[in-house]
DNA sequence: GAGTTTGAAACT
DNA sequence: CAGTTTCAAACTC
């Protein structure tokens, strides 16, 4: 019983109404955006009243390290083709990393400004891995960097892309990096970011700002050549620049449940229908949205503040969060159901959702983030190869495979689909906290898959060698096939290392007793009020934990919804690399015990490996009846407001 | 692609 | 406000 802990609780209330922007164009709130955004003035921020503190805050751990490259060595040996390839793996960062901002650049909408860049040390380990293998082909590459955009505005949600380095579309195959035009170096691009080959970590740019809607437009994704991301939502949705389109169909949209209006755009290639929100329909549309001010003038305002700076400004200000915190039930946060993960940030004590997790340092969304990682990786890599012309696994994201006797049958030898199953752990996940089982489970996914990796003709092998220099020819989609594998096991292997990390953690816990006793159970509370808070950081003192004082940038996490999946392979090795030395590290955690849900209930079916690896000895198991309140109730975040006008 | 779930927004 | 209904997106199968 426990369970139901929410995150902070609702206090006081800014209502610090603003007014709503009076002159207006157009688009009522894009200036009410815009300034928000410049002002974090706003009521509430500075104050962070009370319970603030409980909350987990940010990761210190990120604001340390970062070693630049020196210009000269970013300048030292840059082929066009180098140049090429730093560009791509740059952009292929970003997106792996941001992909999910970018495509919810429409989030940015209201404001949603920071994503939040992944794990420090998950990217940091990326980048590292990354950076060692490039050096293997290049022979001494040190890092990447990507233009920073001069300017400040960038991307809707701190989208990047490689400035002008990006490789020629043109000459690869159908490189589509979404509109993000190359063409003008740094025109409107975001921040950049700098790969350390020293085990550094990336600089992410992002910080948060809100962009104008106008100019996210411009901003596209970069995306792996005709990849789309990895979970493309259906029919029309989002577009590259990362505005998506709406289906609403009752609303006329003219209500906030209308994306484009909230966001103060007008529809366009939208798939609504009756639609208002036109010039064609400016009276009406404008009536609606003065109606909506009137019963909450902050409406049209950004649900979320709060981001630093420019990206790369260090230490910066205060953890974006969202105004009005969510208010989720049944979807722990680590969904996009939820706001706040859905923008890529933490939840906040303004945030009133039941069974939260997430929060700095929670496994649970470490999990998930990984989870989406290797997905867009492992849909990258696959999507490369395809279009290398090499066909390799059936797209195991697509769903069952379509007509073809043969094909099919072929398909679905090869991939069995674990993708249901891993989805259906990390629902047990989410739901309570099963994750012993689920790491054990996942660990085994991603040893096979890494197998699978292993074997595949591609793989060169990341060391040594000399056929580096060559294999650019080697397919039409030259090197980047290559690259995109190792990304897809670098991922992996920053996955495996994660999930080791916390079994880890999670046996130590229950072998030492320490809260095991049964009952206790604690669950995985957050740290917030939770009383646990702060002793999840236990060991890692001796990590080098980075000034906290400072409260970093926003390091929010990132990502969201959860998926899960790896293909299978056939043999299978229960071993586990340690990942590359770790860097950064600090991956405090607090979570609490949980014992963990019972075996039995994780039912992991027949899952093809032929070492199960034992699922871990797990206590008692006391079962955490997971109430289905059913209950909705409303009241939340964002505006509310009227409307009233028609419909 | 149809059907379900979810939580914000709208409404009472 | 709280409770309920409506809505469109996220997600599942
Ligand atoms: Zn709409
Ligand atoms: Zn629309
Ligand atoms: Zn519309
Ligand atoms: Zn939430
Ligand atoms: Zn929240
Ligand atoms: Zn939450």
């Amino acid at each position: 019983m426990v369970q139901t802990q929410r995150h902070g609780q609702g206090t006081g209330d800014r209502a610090a109404a603003m007014e709503p922007g009076g002159q207006g164009p157009p688009q009522y709130h894009a200036q009410a955006g815009a300034q928000a955004y410049a002002g974090i003035a706003n009521g509430m921020t500075a104050s962070a009243p009370l319970a603030q503190q409980a909350r987990p805050q940010m990761a210190p751990a990120y604001a340390a390290q970062p070693q630049y490259l020196t210009q000269q060595q970013m300048a030292q040996q840059i082929t066009p083709q180098e140049a090429s390839r730093r560009a791509l793996q740059a952009a292929l960062e970003q997106q792996l990393l941001q992909q999910h901002f970018a495509a919810q650049g429409a989030a940015a909408r209201a404001g949603v400004p920071p994503p939040a860049p992944p794990t420090q040390h998950q990217a940091a380990a990326l980048a590292a891995y990354l950076a060692a293998h490039q050096a293997s082909l290049q022979g001494g590459l040190q890092a990447v960097a990507v233009t920073p955009g001069s300017q400040p505005g960038g991307g809707p949600l701190g989208q990047v892309y490689a400035g002008g380095a990006m490789p020629n579309p043109g000459s690869q195959a159908q490189m589509q990096f979404s509109a993000a035009a190359p063409a003008s170096r740094a025109d409107g691009a975001s921040g950049g970011f700098v790969m350390s080959a020293h085990g550094g970590g990336v600089q992410l740019p992002f910080g948060g700002r809100v962009f104008p809607p106008a100019q996210a437009a411009a901003q596209a994704a970069v995306r792996p050549p005709g990849v789309r991301p990895a979970r493309a939502r259906a029919s029309s949705a989002a577009l590259a620049g990362g505005k998506k389109h709406c289906n609403c169909k009752n609303s006329r949209c003219l209500k906030l449940y209308c994306e484009c209006f909230a966001s103060g755009r007008y529809c366009e290639g939208c798939n609504c229908v009756l639609c208002n929100n036109n010039k064609e329909s400016e009276a009406v549309r404008q009536a609606a949205v003065e109606a909506i001010l009137e019963r909450n003038p902050c409406a049209f305002r950004p649900k979320i503040q709060g981001g630093t700076d420019e990206g790369a400004n260090a230490a910066a200000g205060p953890a974006p969060r969202h105004n009005k915190g969510c208010n989720c039930k049944k979807s722990g946060c680590l969904k996009k159901y939820c706001e706040c993960f859905q923008a890529s940030i933490f939840c906040s004590d303004n945030c009133k959702c039941i069974d939260c997790k997430n929060f700095e340092g929670s496994d649970a969304r470490e999990v998930v983030m990984m989870s989406l990682m290797h997905e867009q990786a492992r849909h990258n890599s696959n999507a490369m190869q395809q279009a290398a012309k090499r066909p390799r696994v059936a797209d195991p994201l697509r769903s069952s495979a379509t007509g073809g006797e043969g094909g099919a049958a072929a398909a679905a030898a090869t991939v069995p689909r674990p993708r249901m199953m891993l989805n259906e752990t990390m629902r047990e996940m989410v739901k309570r906290g099963g994750l012993e089982e689920m790491c054990s489970l996942l660990m085994l996914v991603a040893q096979e898959e890494e197998q699978r990796l292993a074997s595949e003709p591609g793989y060169q092998g990341l060391s040594a060698d000399d056929g580096a220099a060559d294999i650019s020819e080697a397919q039409r989609s030259g090197g980047l096939s290559e690259l995109y594998e190792a990304q897809e096991r670098a991922v992996l292997q920053e996955y495996q290392s994660i999930l080791q990390k916390i079994l880890e953690r999670v046996n130590k816990k229950t072998a030492d007793g320490g809260d095991a006793p049964n009952g206790a159970a604690a669950d995985e509370r957050a740290p917030g009020e939770g009383q646990h808070a702060q002793e999840g950081a236990r060991d890692p003192a001796s990590q080098p934990a980075p000034a906290q004082a400072v409260v970093p940038p926003g390091v929010p996490p990132g990502f969201g919804a959860l998926l899960g999946g790896a293909p299978p392979a056939e043999d299978t090795t229960p071993a586990v690399r340690p990942l590359h030395g770790g860097g950064a590290t600090a991956v405090g955690q607090q979570w609490a015990p949980r014992a963990a849900a019972p075996a039995a209930r994780m039912s992991y079916p027949n899952w093809p490996s032929a070492s199960p690896p034992a699922p871990p000895p797990r206590a008692p198991e006391y079962h955490v009846s997971l109430p289905q309140p059913a209950l909705h109730t409303g009241g939340a975040l964002a505006a509310g407001a009227n409307a009233g006008g028609h419909l």
